[in-house]
DNA sequence: TTTGTATTTGGCGAAATTACAAAATAGACT
DNA sequence: AGTCTATTTTGTAATTTCGCCAAATACAAA
């Protein structure tokens, strides 16, 4: 395969591999109409704080999600909404089997 | 999190993760308008046919694509066109980088 | 400056992913 | 049946991912 054209498909798969987490997938429809904090977030799926932090530092890298400072917390907030678009093709393939 | 909602997004995680590598990636673009056998496919990416094939099996598990025998190949064709549109979105964030 | 709360980072073990090579299957053709 | 080719399966090693805990930061408020 060319390198151009393989460098191309790493780049894209990494942001299927940024998506492929049900936690993330939850923060993504989470934070898609509300702003919420790493707390908050981490409360709601019920699992540590460190570990939220870890999958909403993921999102963050790959600009899919923001996080703005207001006080002491960081709330965080969906950047691309064509993402949801994704689900509706999801849910096709789920209803494939 | 709620159980139900817990095993939907468990669910489409699955798919987010069948598309989460390159070589799945180049297969679904590649599949889309030719139809390739294992063999084929495993020497245009310059893998191992045992790889290719494990892959193909992913996507096949999931009804992404699709294979027919015909004589002593099997050639495999994209099932579900819609995971197209995801790449359109998929560019807007690697452009936002 | 000290306290208290929110978030991030580093370490570690368990589980999952990926690739190749070798062996096993499947089936077309003689 | 026996051969040849395509595909799948199995075994194994290297790498990555994930979750918790503990320690480190960040910073608002007292």
């Amino acid at each position: 395969m060319n390198k151009d054209i393989e460098k191309e498909y790493l780049e894209k798969a990494e942001i299927f591999k940024a998506l492929a987490h049900p936690t993330r997938l939850f923060i993504i429809h989470t934070v898609k109409d509300k702003k919420l904090s790493v707390k908050e977030l981490s409360e709601l799926v019920g699992i540590d704080i460190s570990t939220m932090s870890k999958h909403l530092d993921i999102l963050k890298k790959h600009k899919i999600i923001k996080g703005e400072k207001v006080k002491n917390f960081i709330y965080y907030h969906l950047e691309i909404p064509c993402i949801l678009d994704f689900m509706s093709c999801a849910n096709k393939v789920i209803n494939k089997k």
